[in-house]
DNA sequence: TTAAGTGCAAATATTTTGCAATGAG
DNA sequence: CTCATTGCAAAATATTTGCACTTAA
């Protein structure tokens, strides 16, 4: 499926939604910069091609873009939201390891394969169940990373 | 395992902390309270038994009680932190659905033993390879609600 | 006795909102 | 043209910190 300018630009038509210098740099960065981005991140790469951005577009378009289904909105709980964009590509998609201490995260993708398998039937029984819409997951493992676990007393 | 007072009083001193009376209320609410509570629930319900609380008493309680691994940290993405103690009992684990519109949190335990099975051998696995210790882990539906996605138009 | 714990008030930090100006279609 | 979008400044929220007082051990 092609995700090109052309087909955000449709979409966002479908949505009632103009598109705007702000809102293509906003997808621009989310697409070239994979990983868990902050609103201020972004708003930080966009400045440097669009100097004229404020903060609140930032937000306003992340919101829009998780409603559309295009961006999933996660806290790992440093007191900031993390975006990106939600990927079709299974070789992508991958869940994290967030350290308590220091707020590392760490990618992952090891087995994968058995986690999507058991996640499409758990989305499947429990949209069901609950008659509930399921846009994307998130799995967290939450602990000490290596450098931490040494170093922490408390 | 036995949890009770003495079990905590025990724990909290092996950790370096004092055992005090709005630490031992603040646990007996988030142990008769199970879900997902934010901190200005927990010091509602300690205010009705302890008048005298002190919000700030209950970030520091549950900054200690996250270190010393008995309660898990989470945000669902309402901008505010929650937590719960963290359960032996395999019948008490679960996991949950989020709606992205109303924020309502639906807890389910579904397939679980499967979730289990799949979990122990990925902790096992990321912990050795990232040299990472892992405390606890959360899995999250993130959608609409059977509510809001009849009435959503955005 | 004494270091750890507490509550208050003030400080931070993030996200949201009101509003006049701008720009896409 | 017209209405959605934007940026700024101000507001709203959640959480943290400084400090003098209190308390568990």
């Amino acid at each position: 499926m092609g995700r090109g300018p052309r087909w955000c630009h449709a979409r966002f038509r479908n949505f009632g939604y103009k598109m705007t210098q702000p809102r293509e740099i906003i997808l621009d960065v989310l697409s070239r910069t994979k990983k868990h981005l902050s609103a201020e991140d972004i708003y930080i790469e966009v400045y440097k091609i669009y100097p004229g951005i404020g903060l609140t577009t930032i937000y306003r378009t992340l919101d829009i873009l998780t409603n559309m289904e295009m961006v999933s909105r996660y806290d790992f709980g440093d007191g900031r939201s993390r975006y990106e964009l939600i990927s079709d590509k299974k070789s992508e998609h991958h869940h994290h390891l967030i350290c308590l201490n220091c707020g590392k995260i760490i990618d992952y993708n090891d087995y994968i394969d058995e986690e999507t398998k058991l996640f499409d039937k758990l989305e499947k029984v429990l949209s069901e169940k609950h008659n509930f819409k399921i846009n994307y997951h998130h799995v967290g493992f939450y602990g000490l990373c290596d450098k931490c676990k040494s170093t922490t007393s408390s």
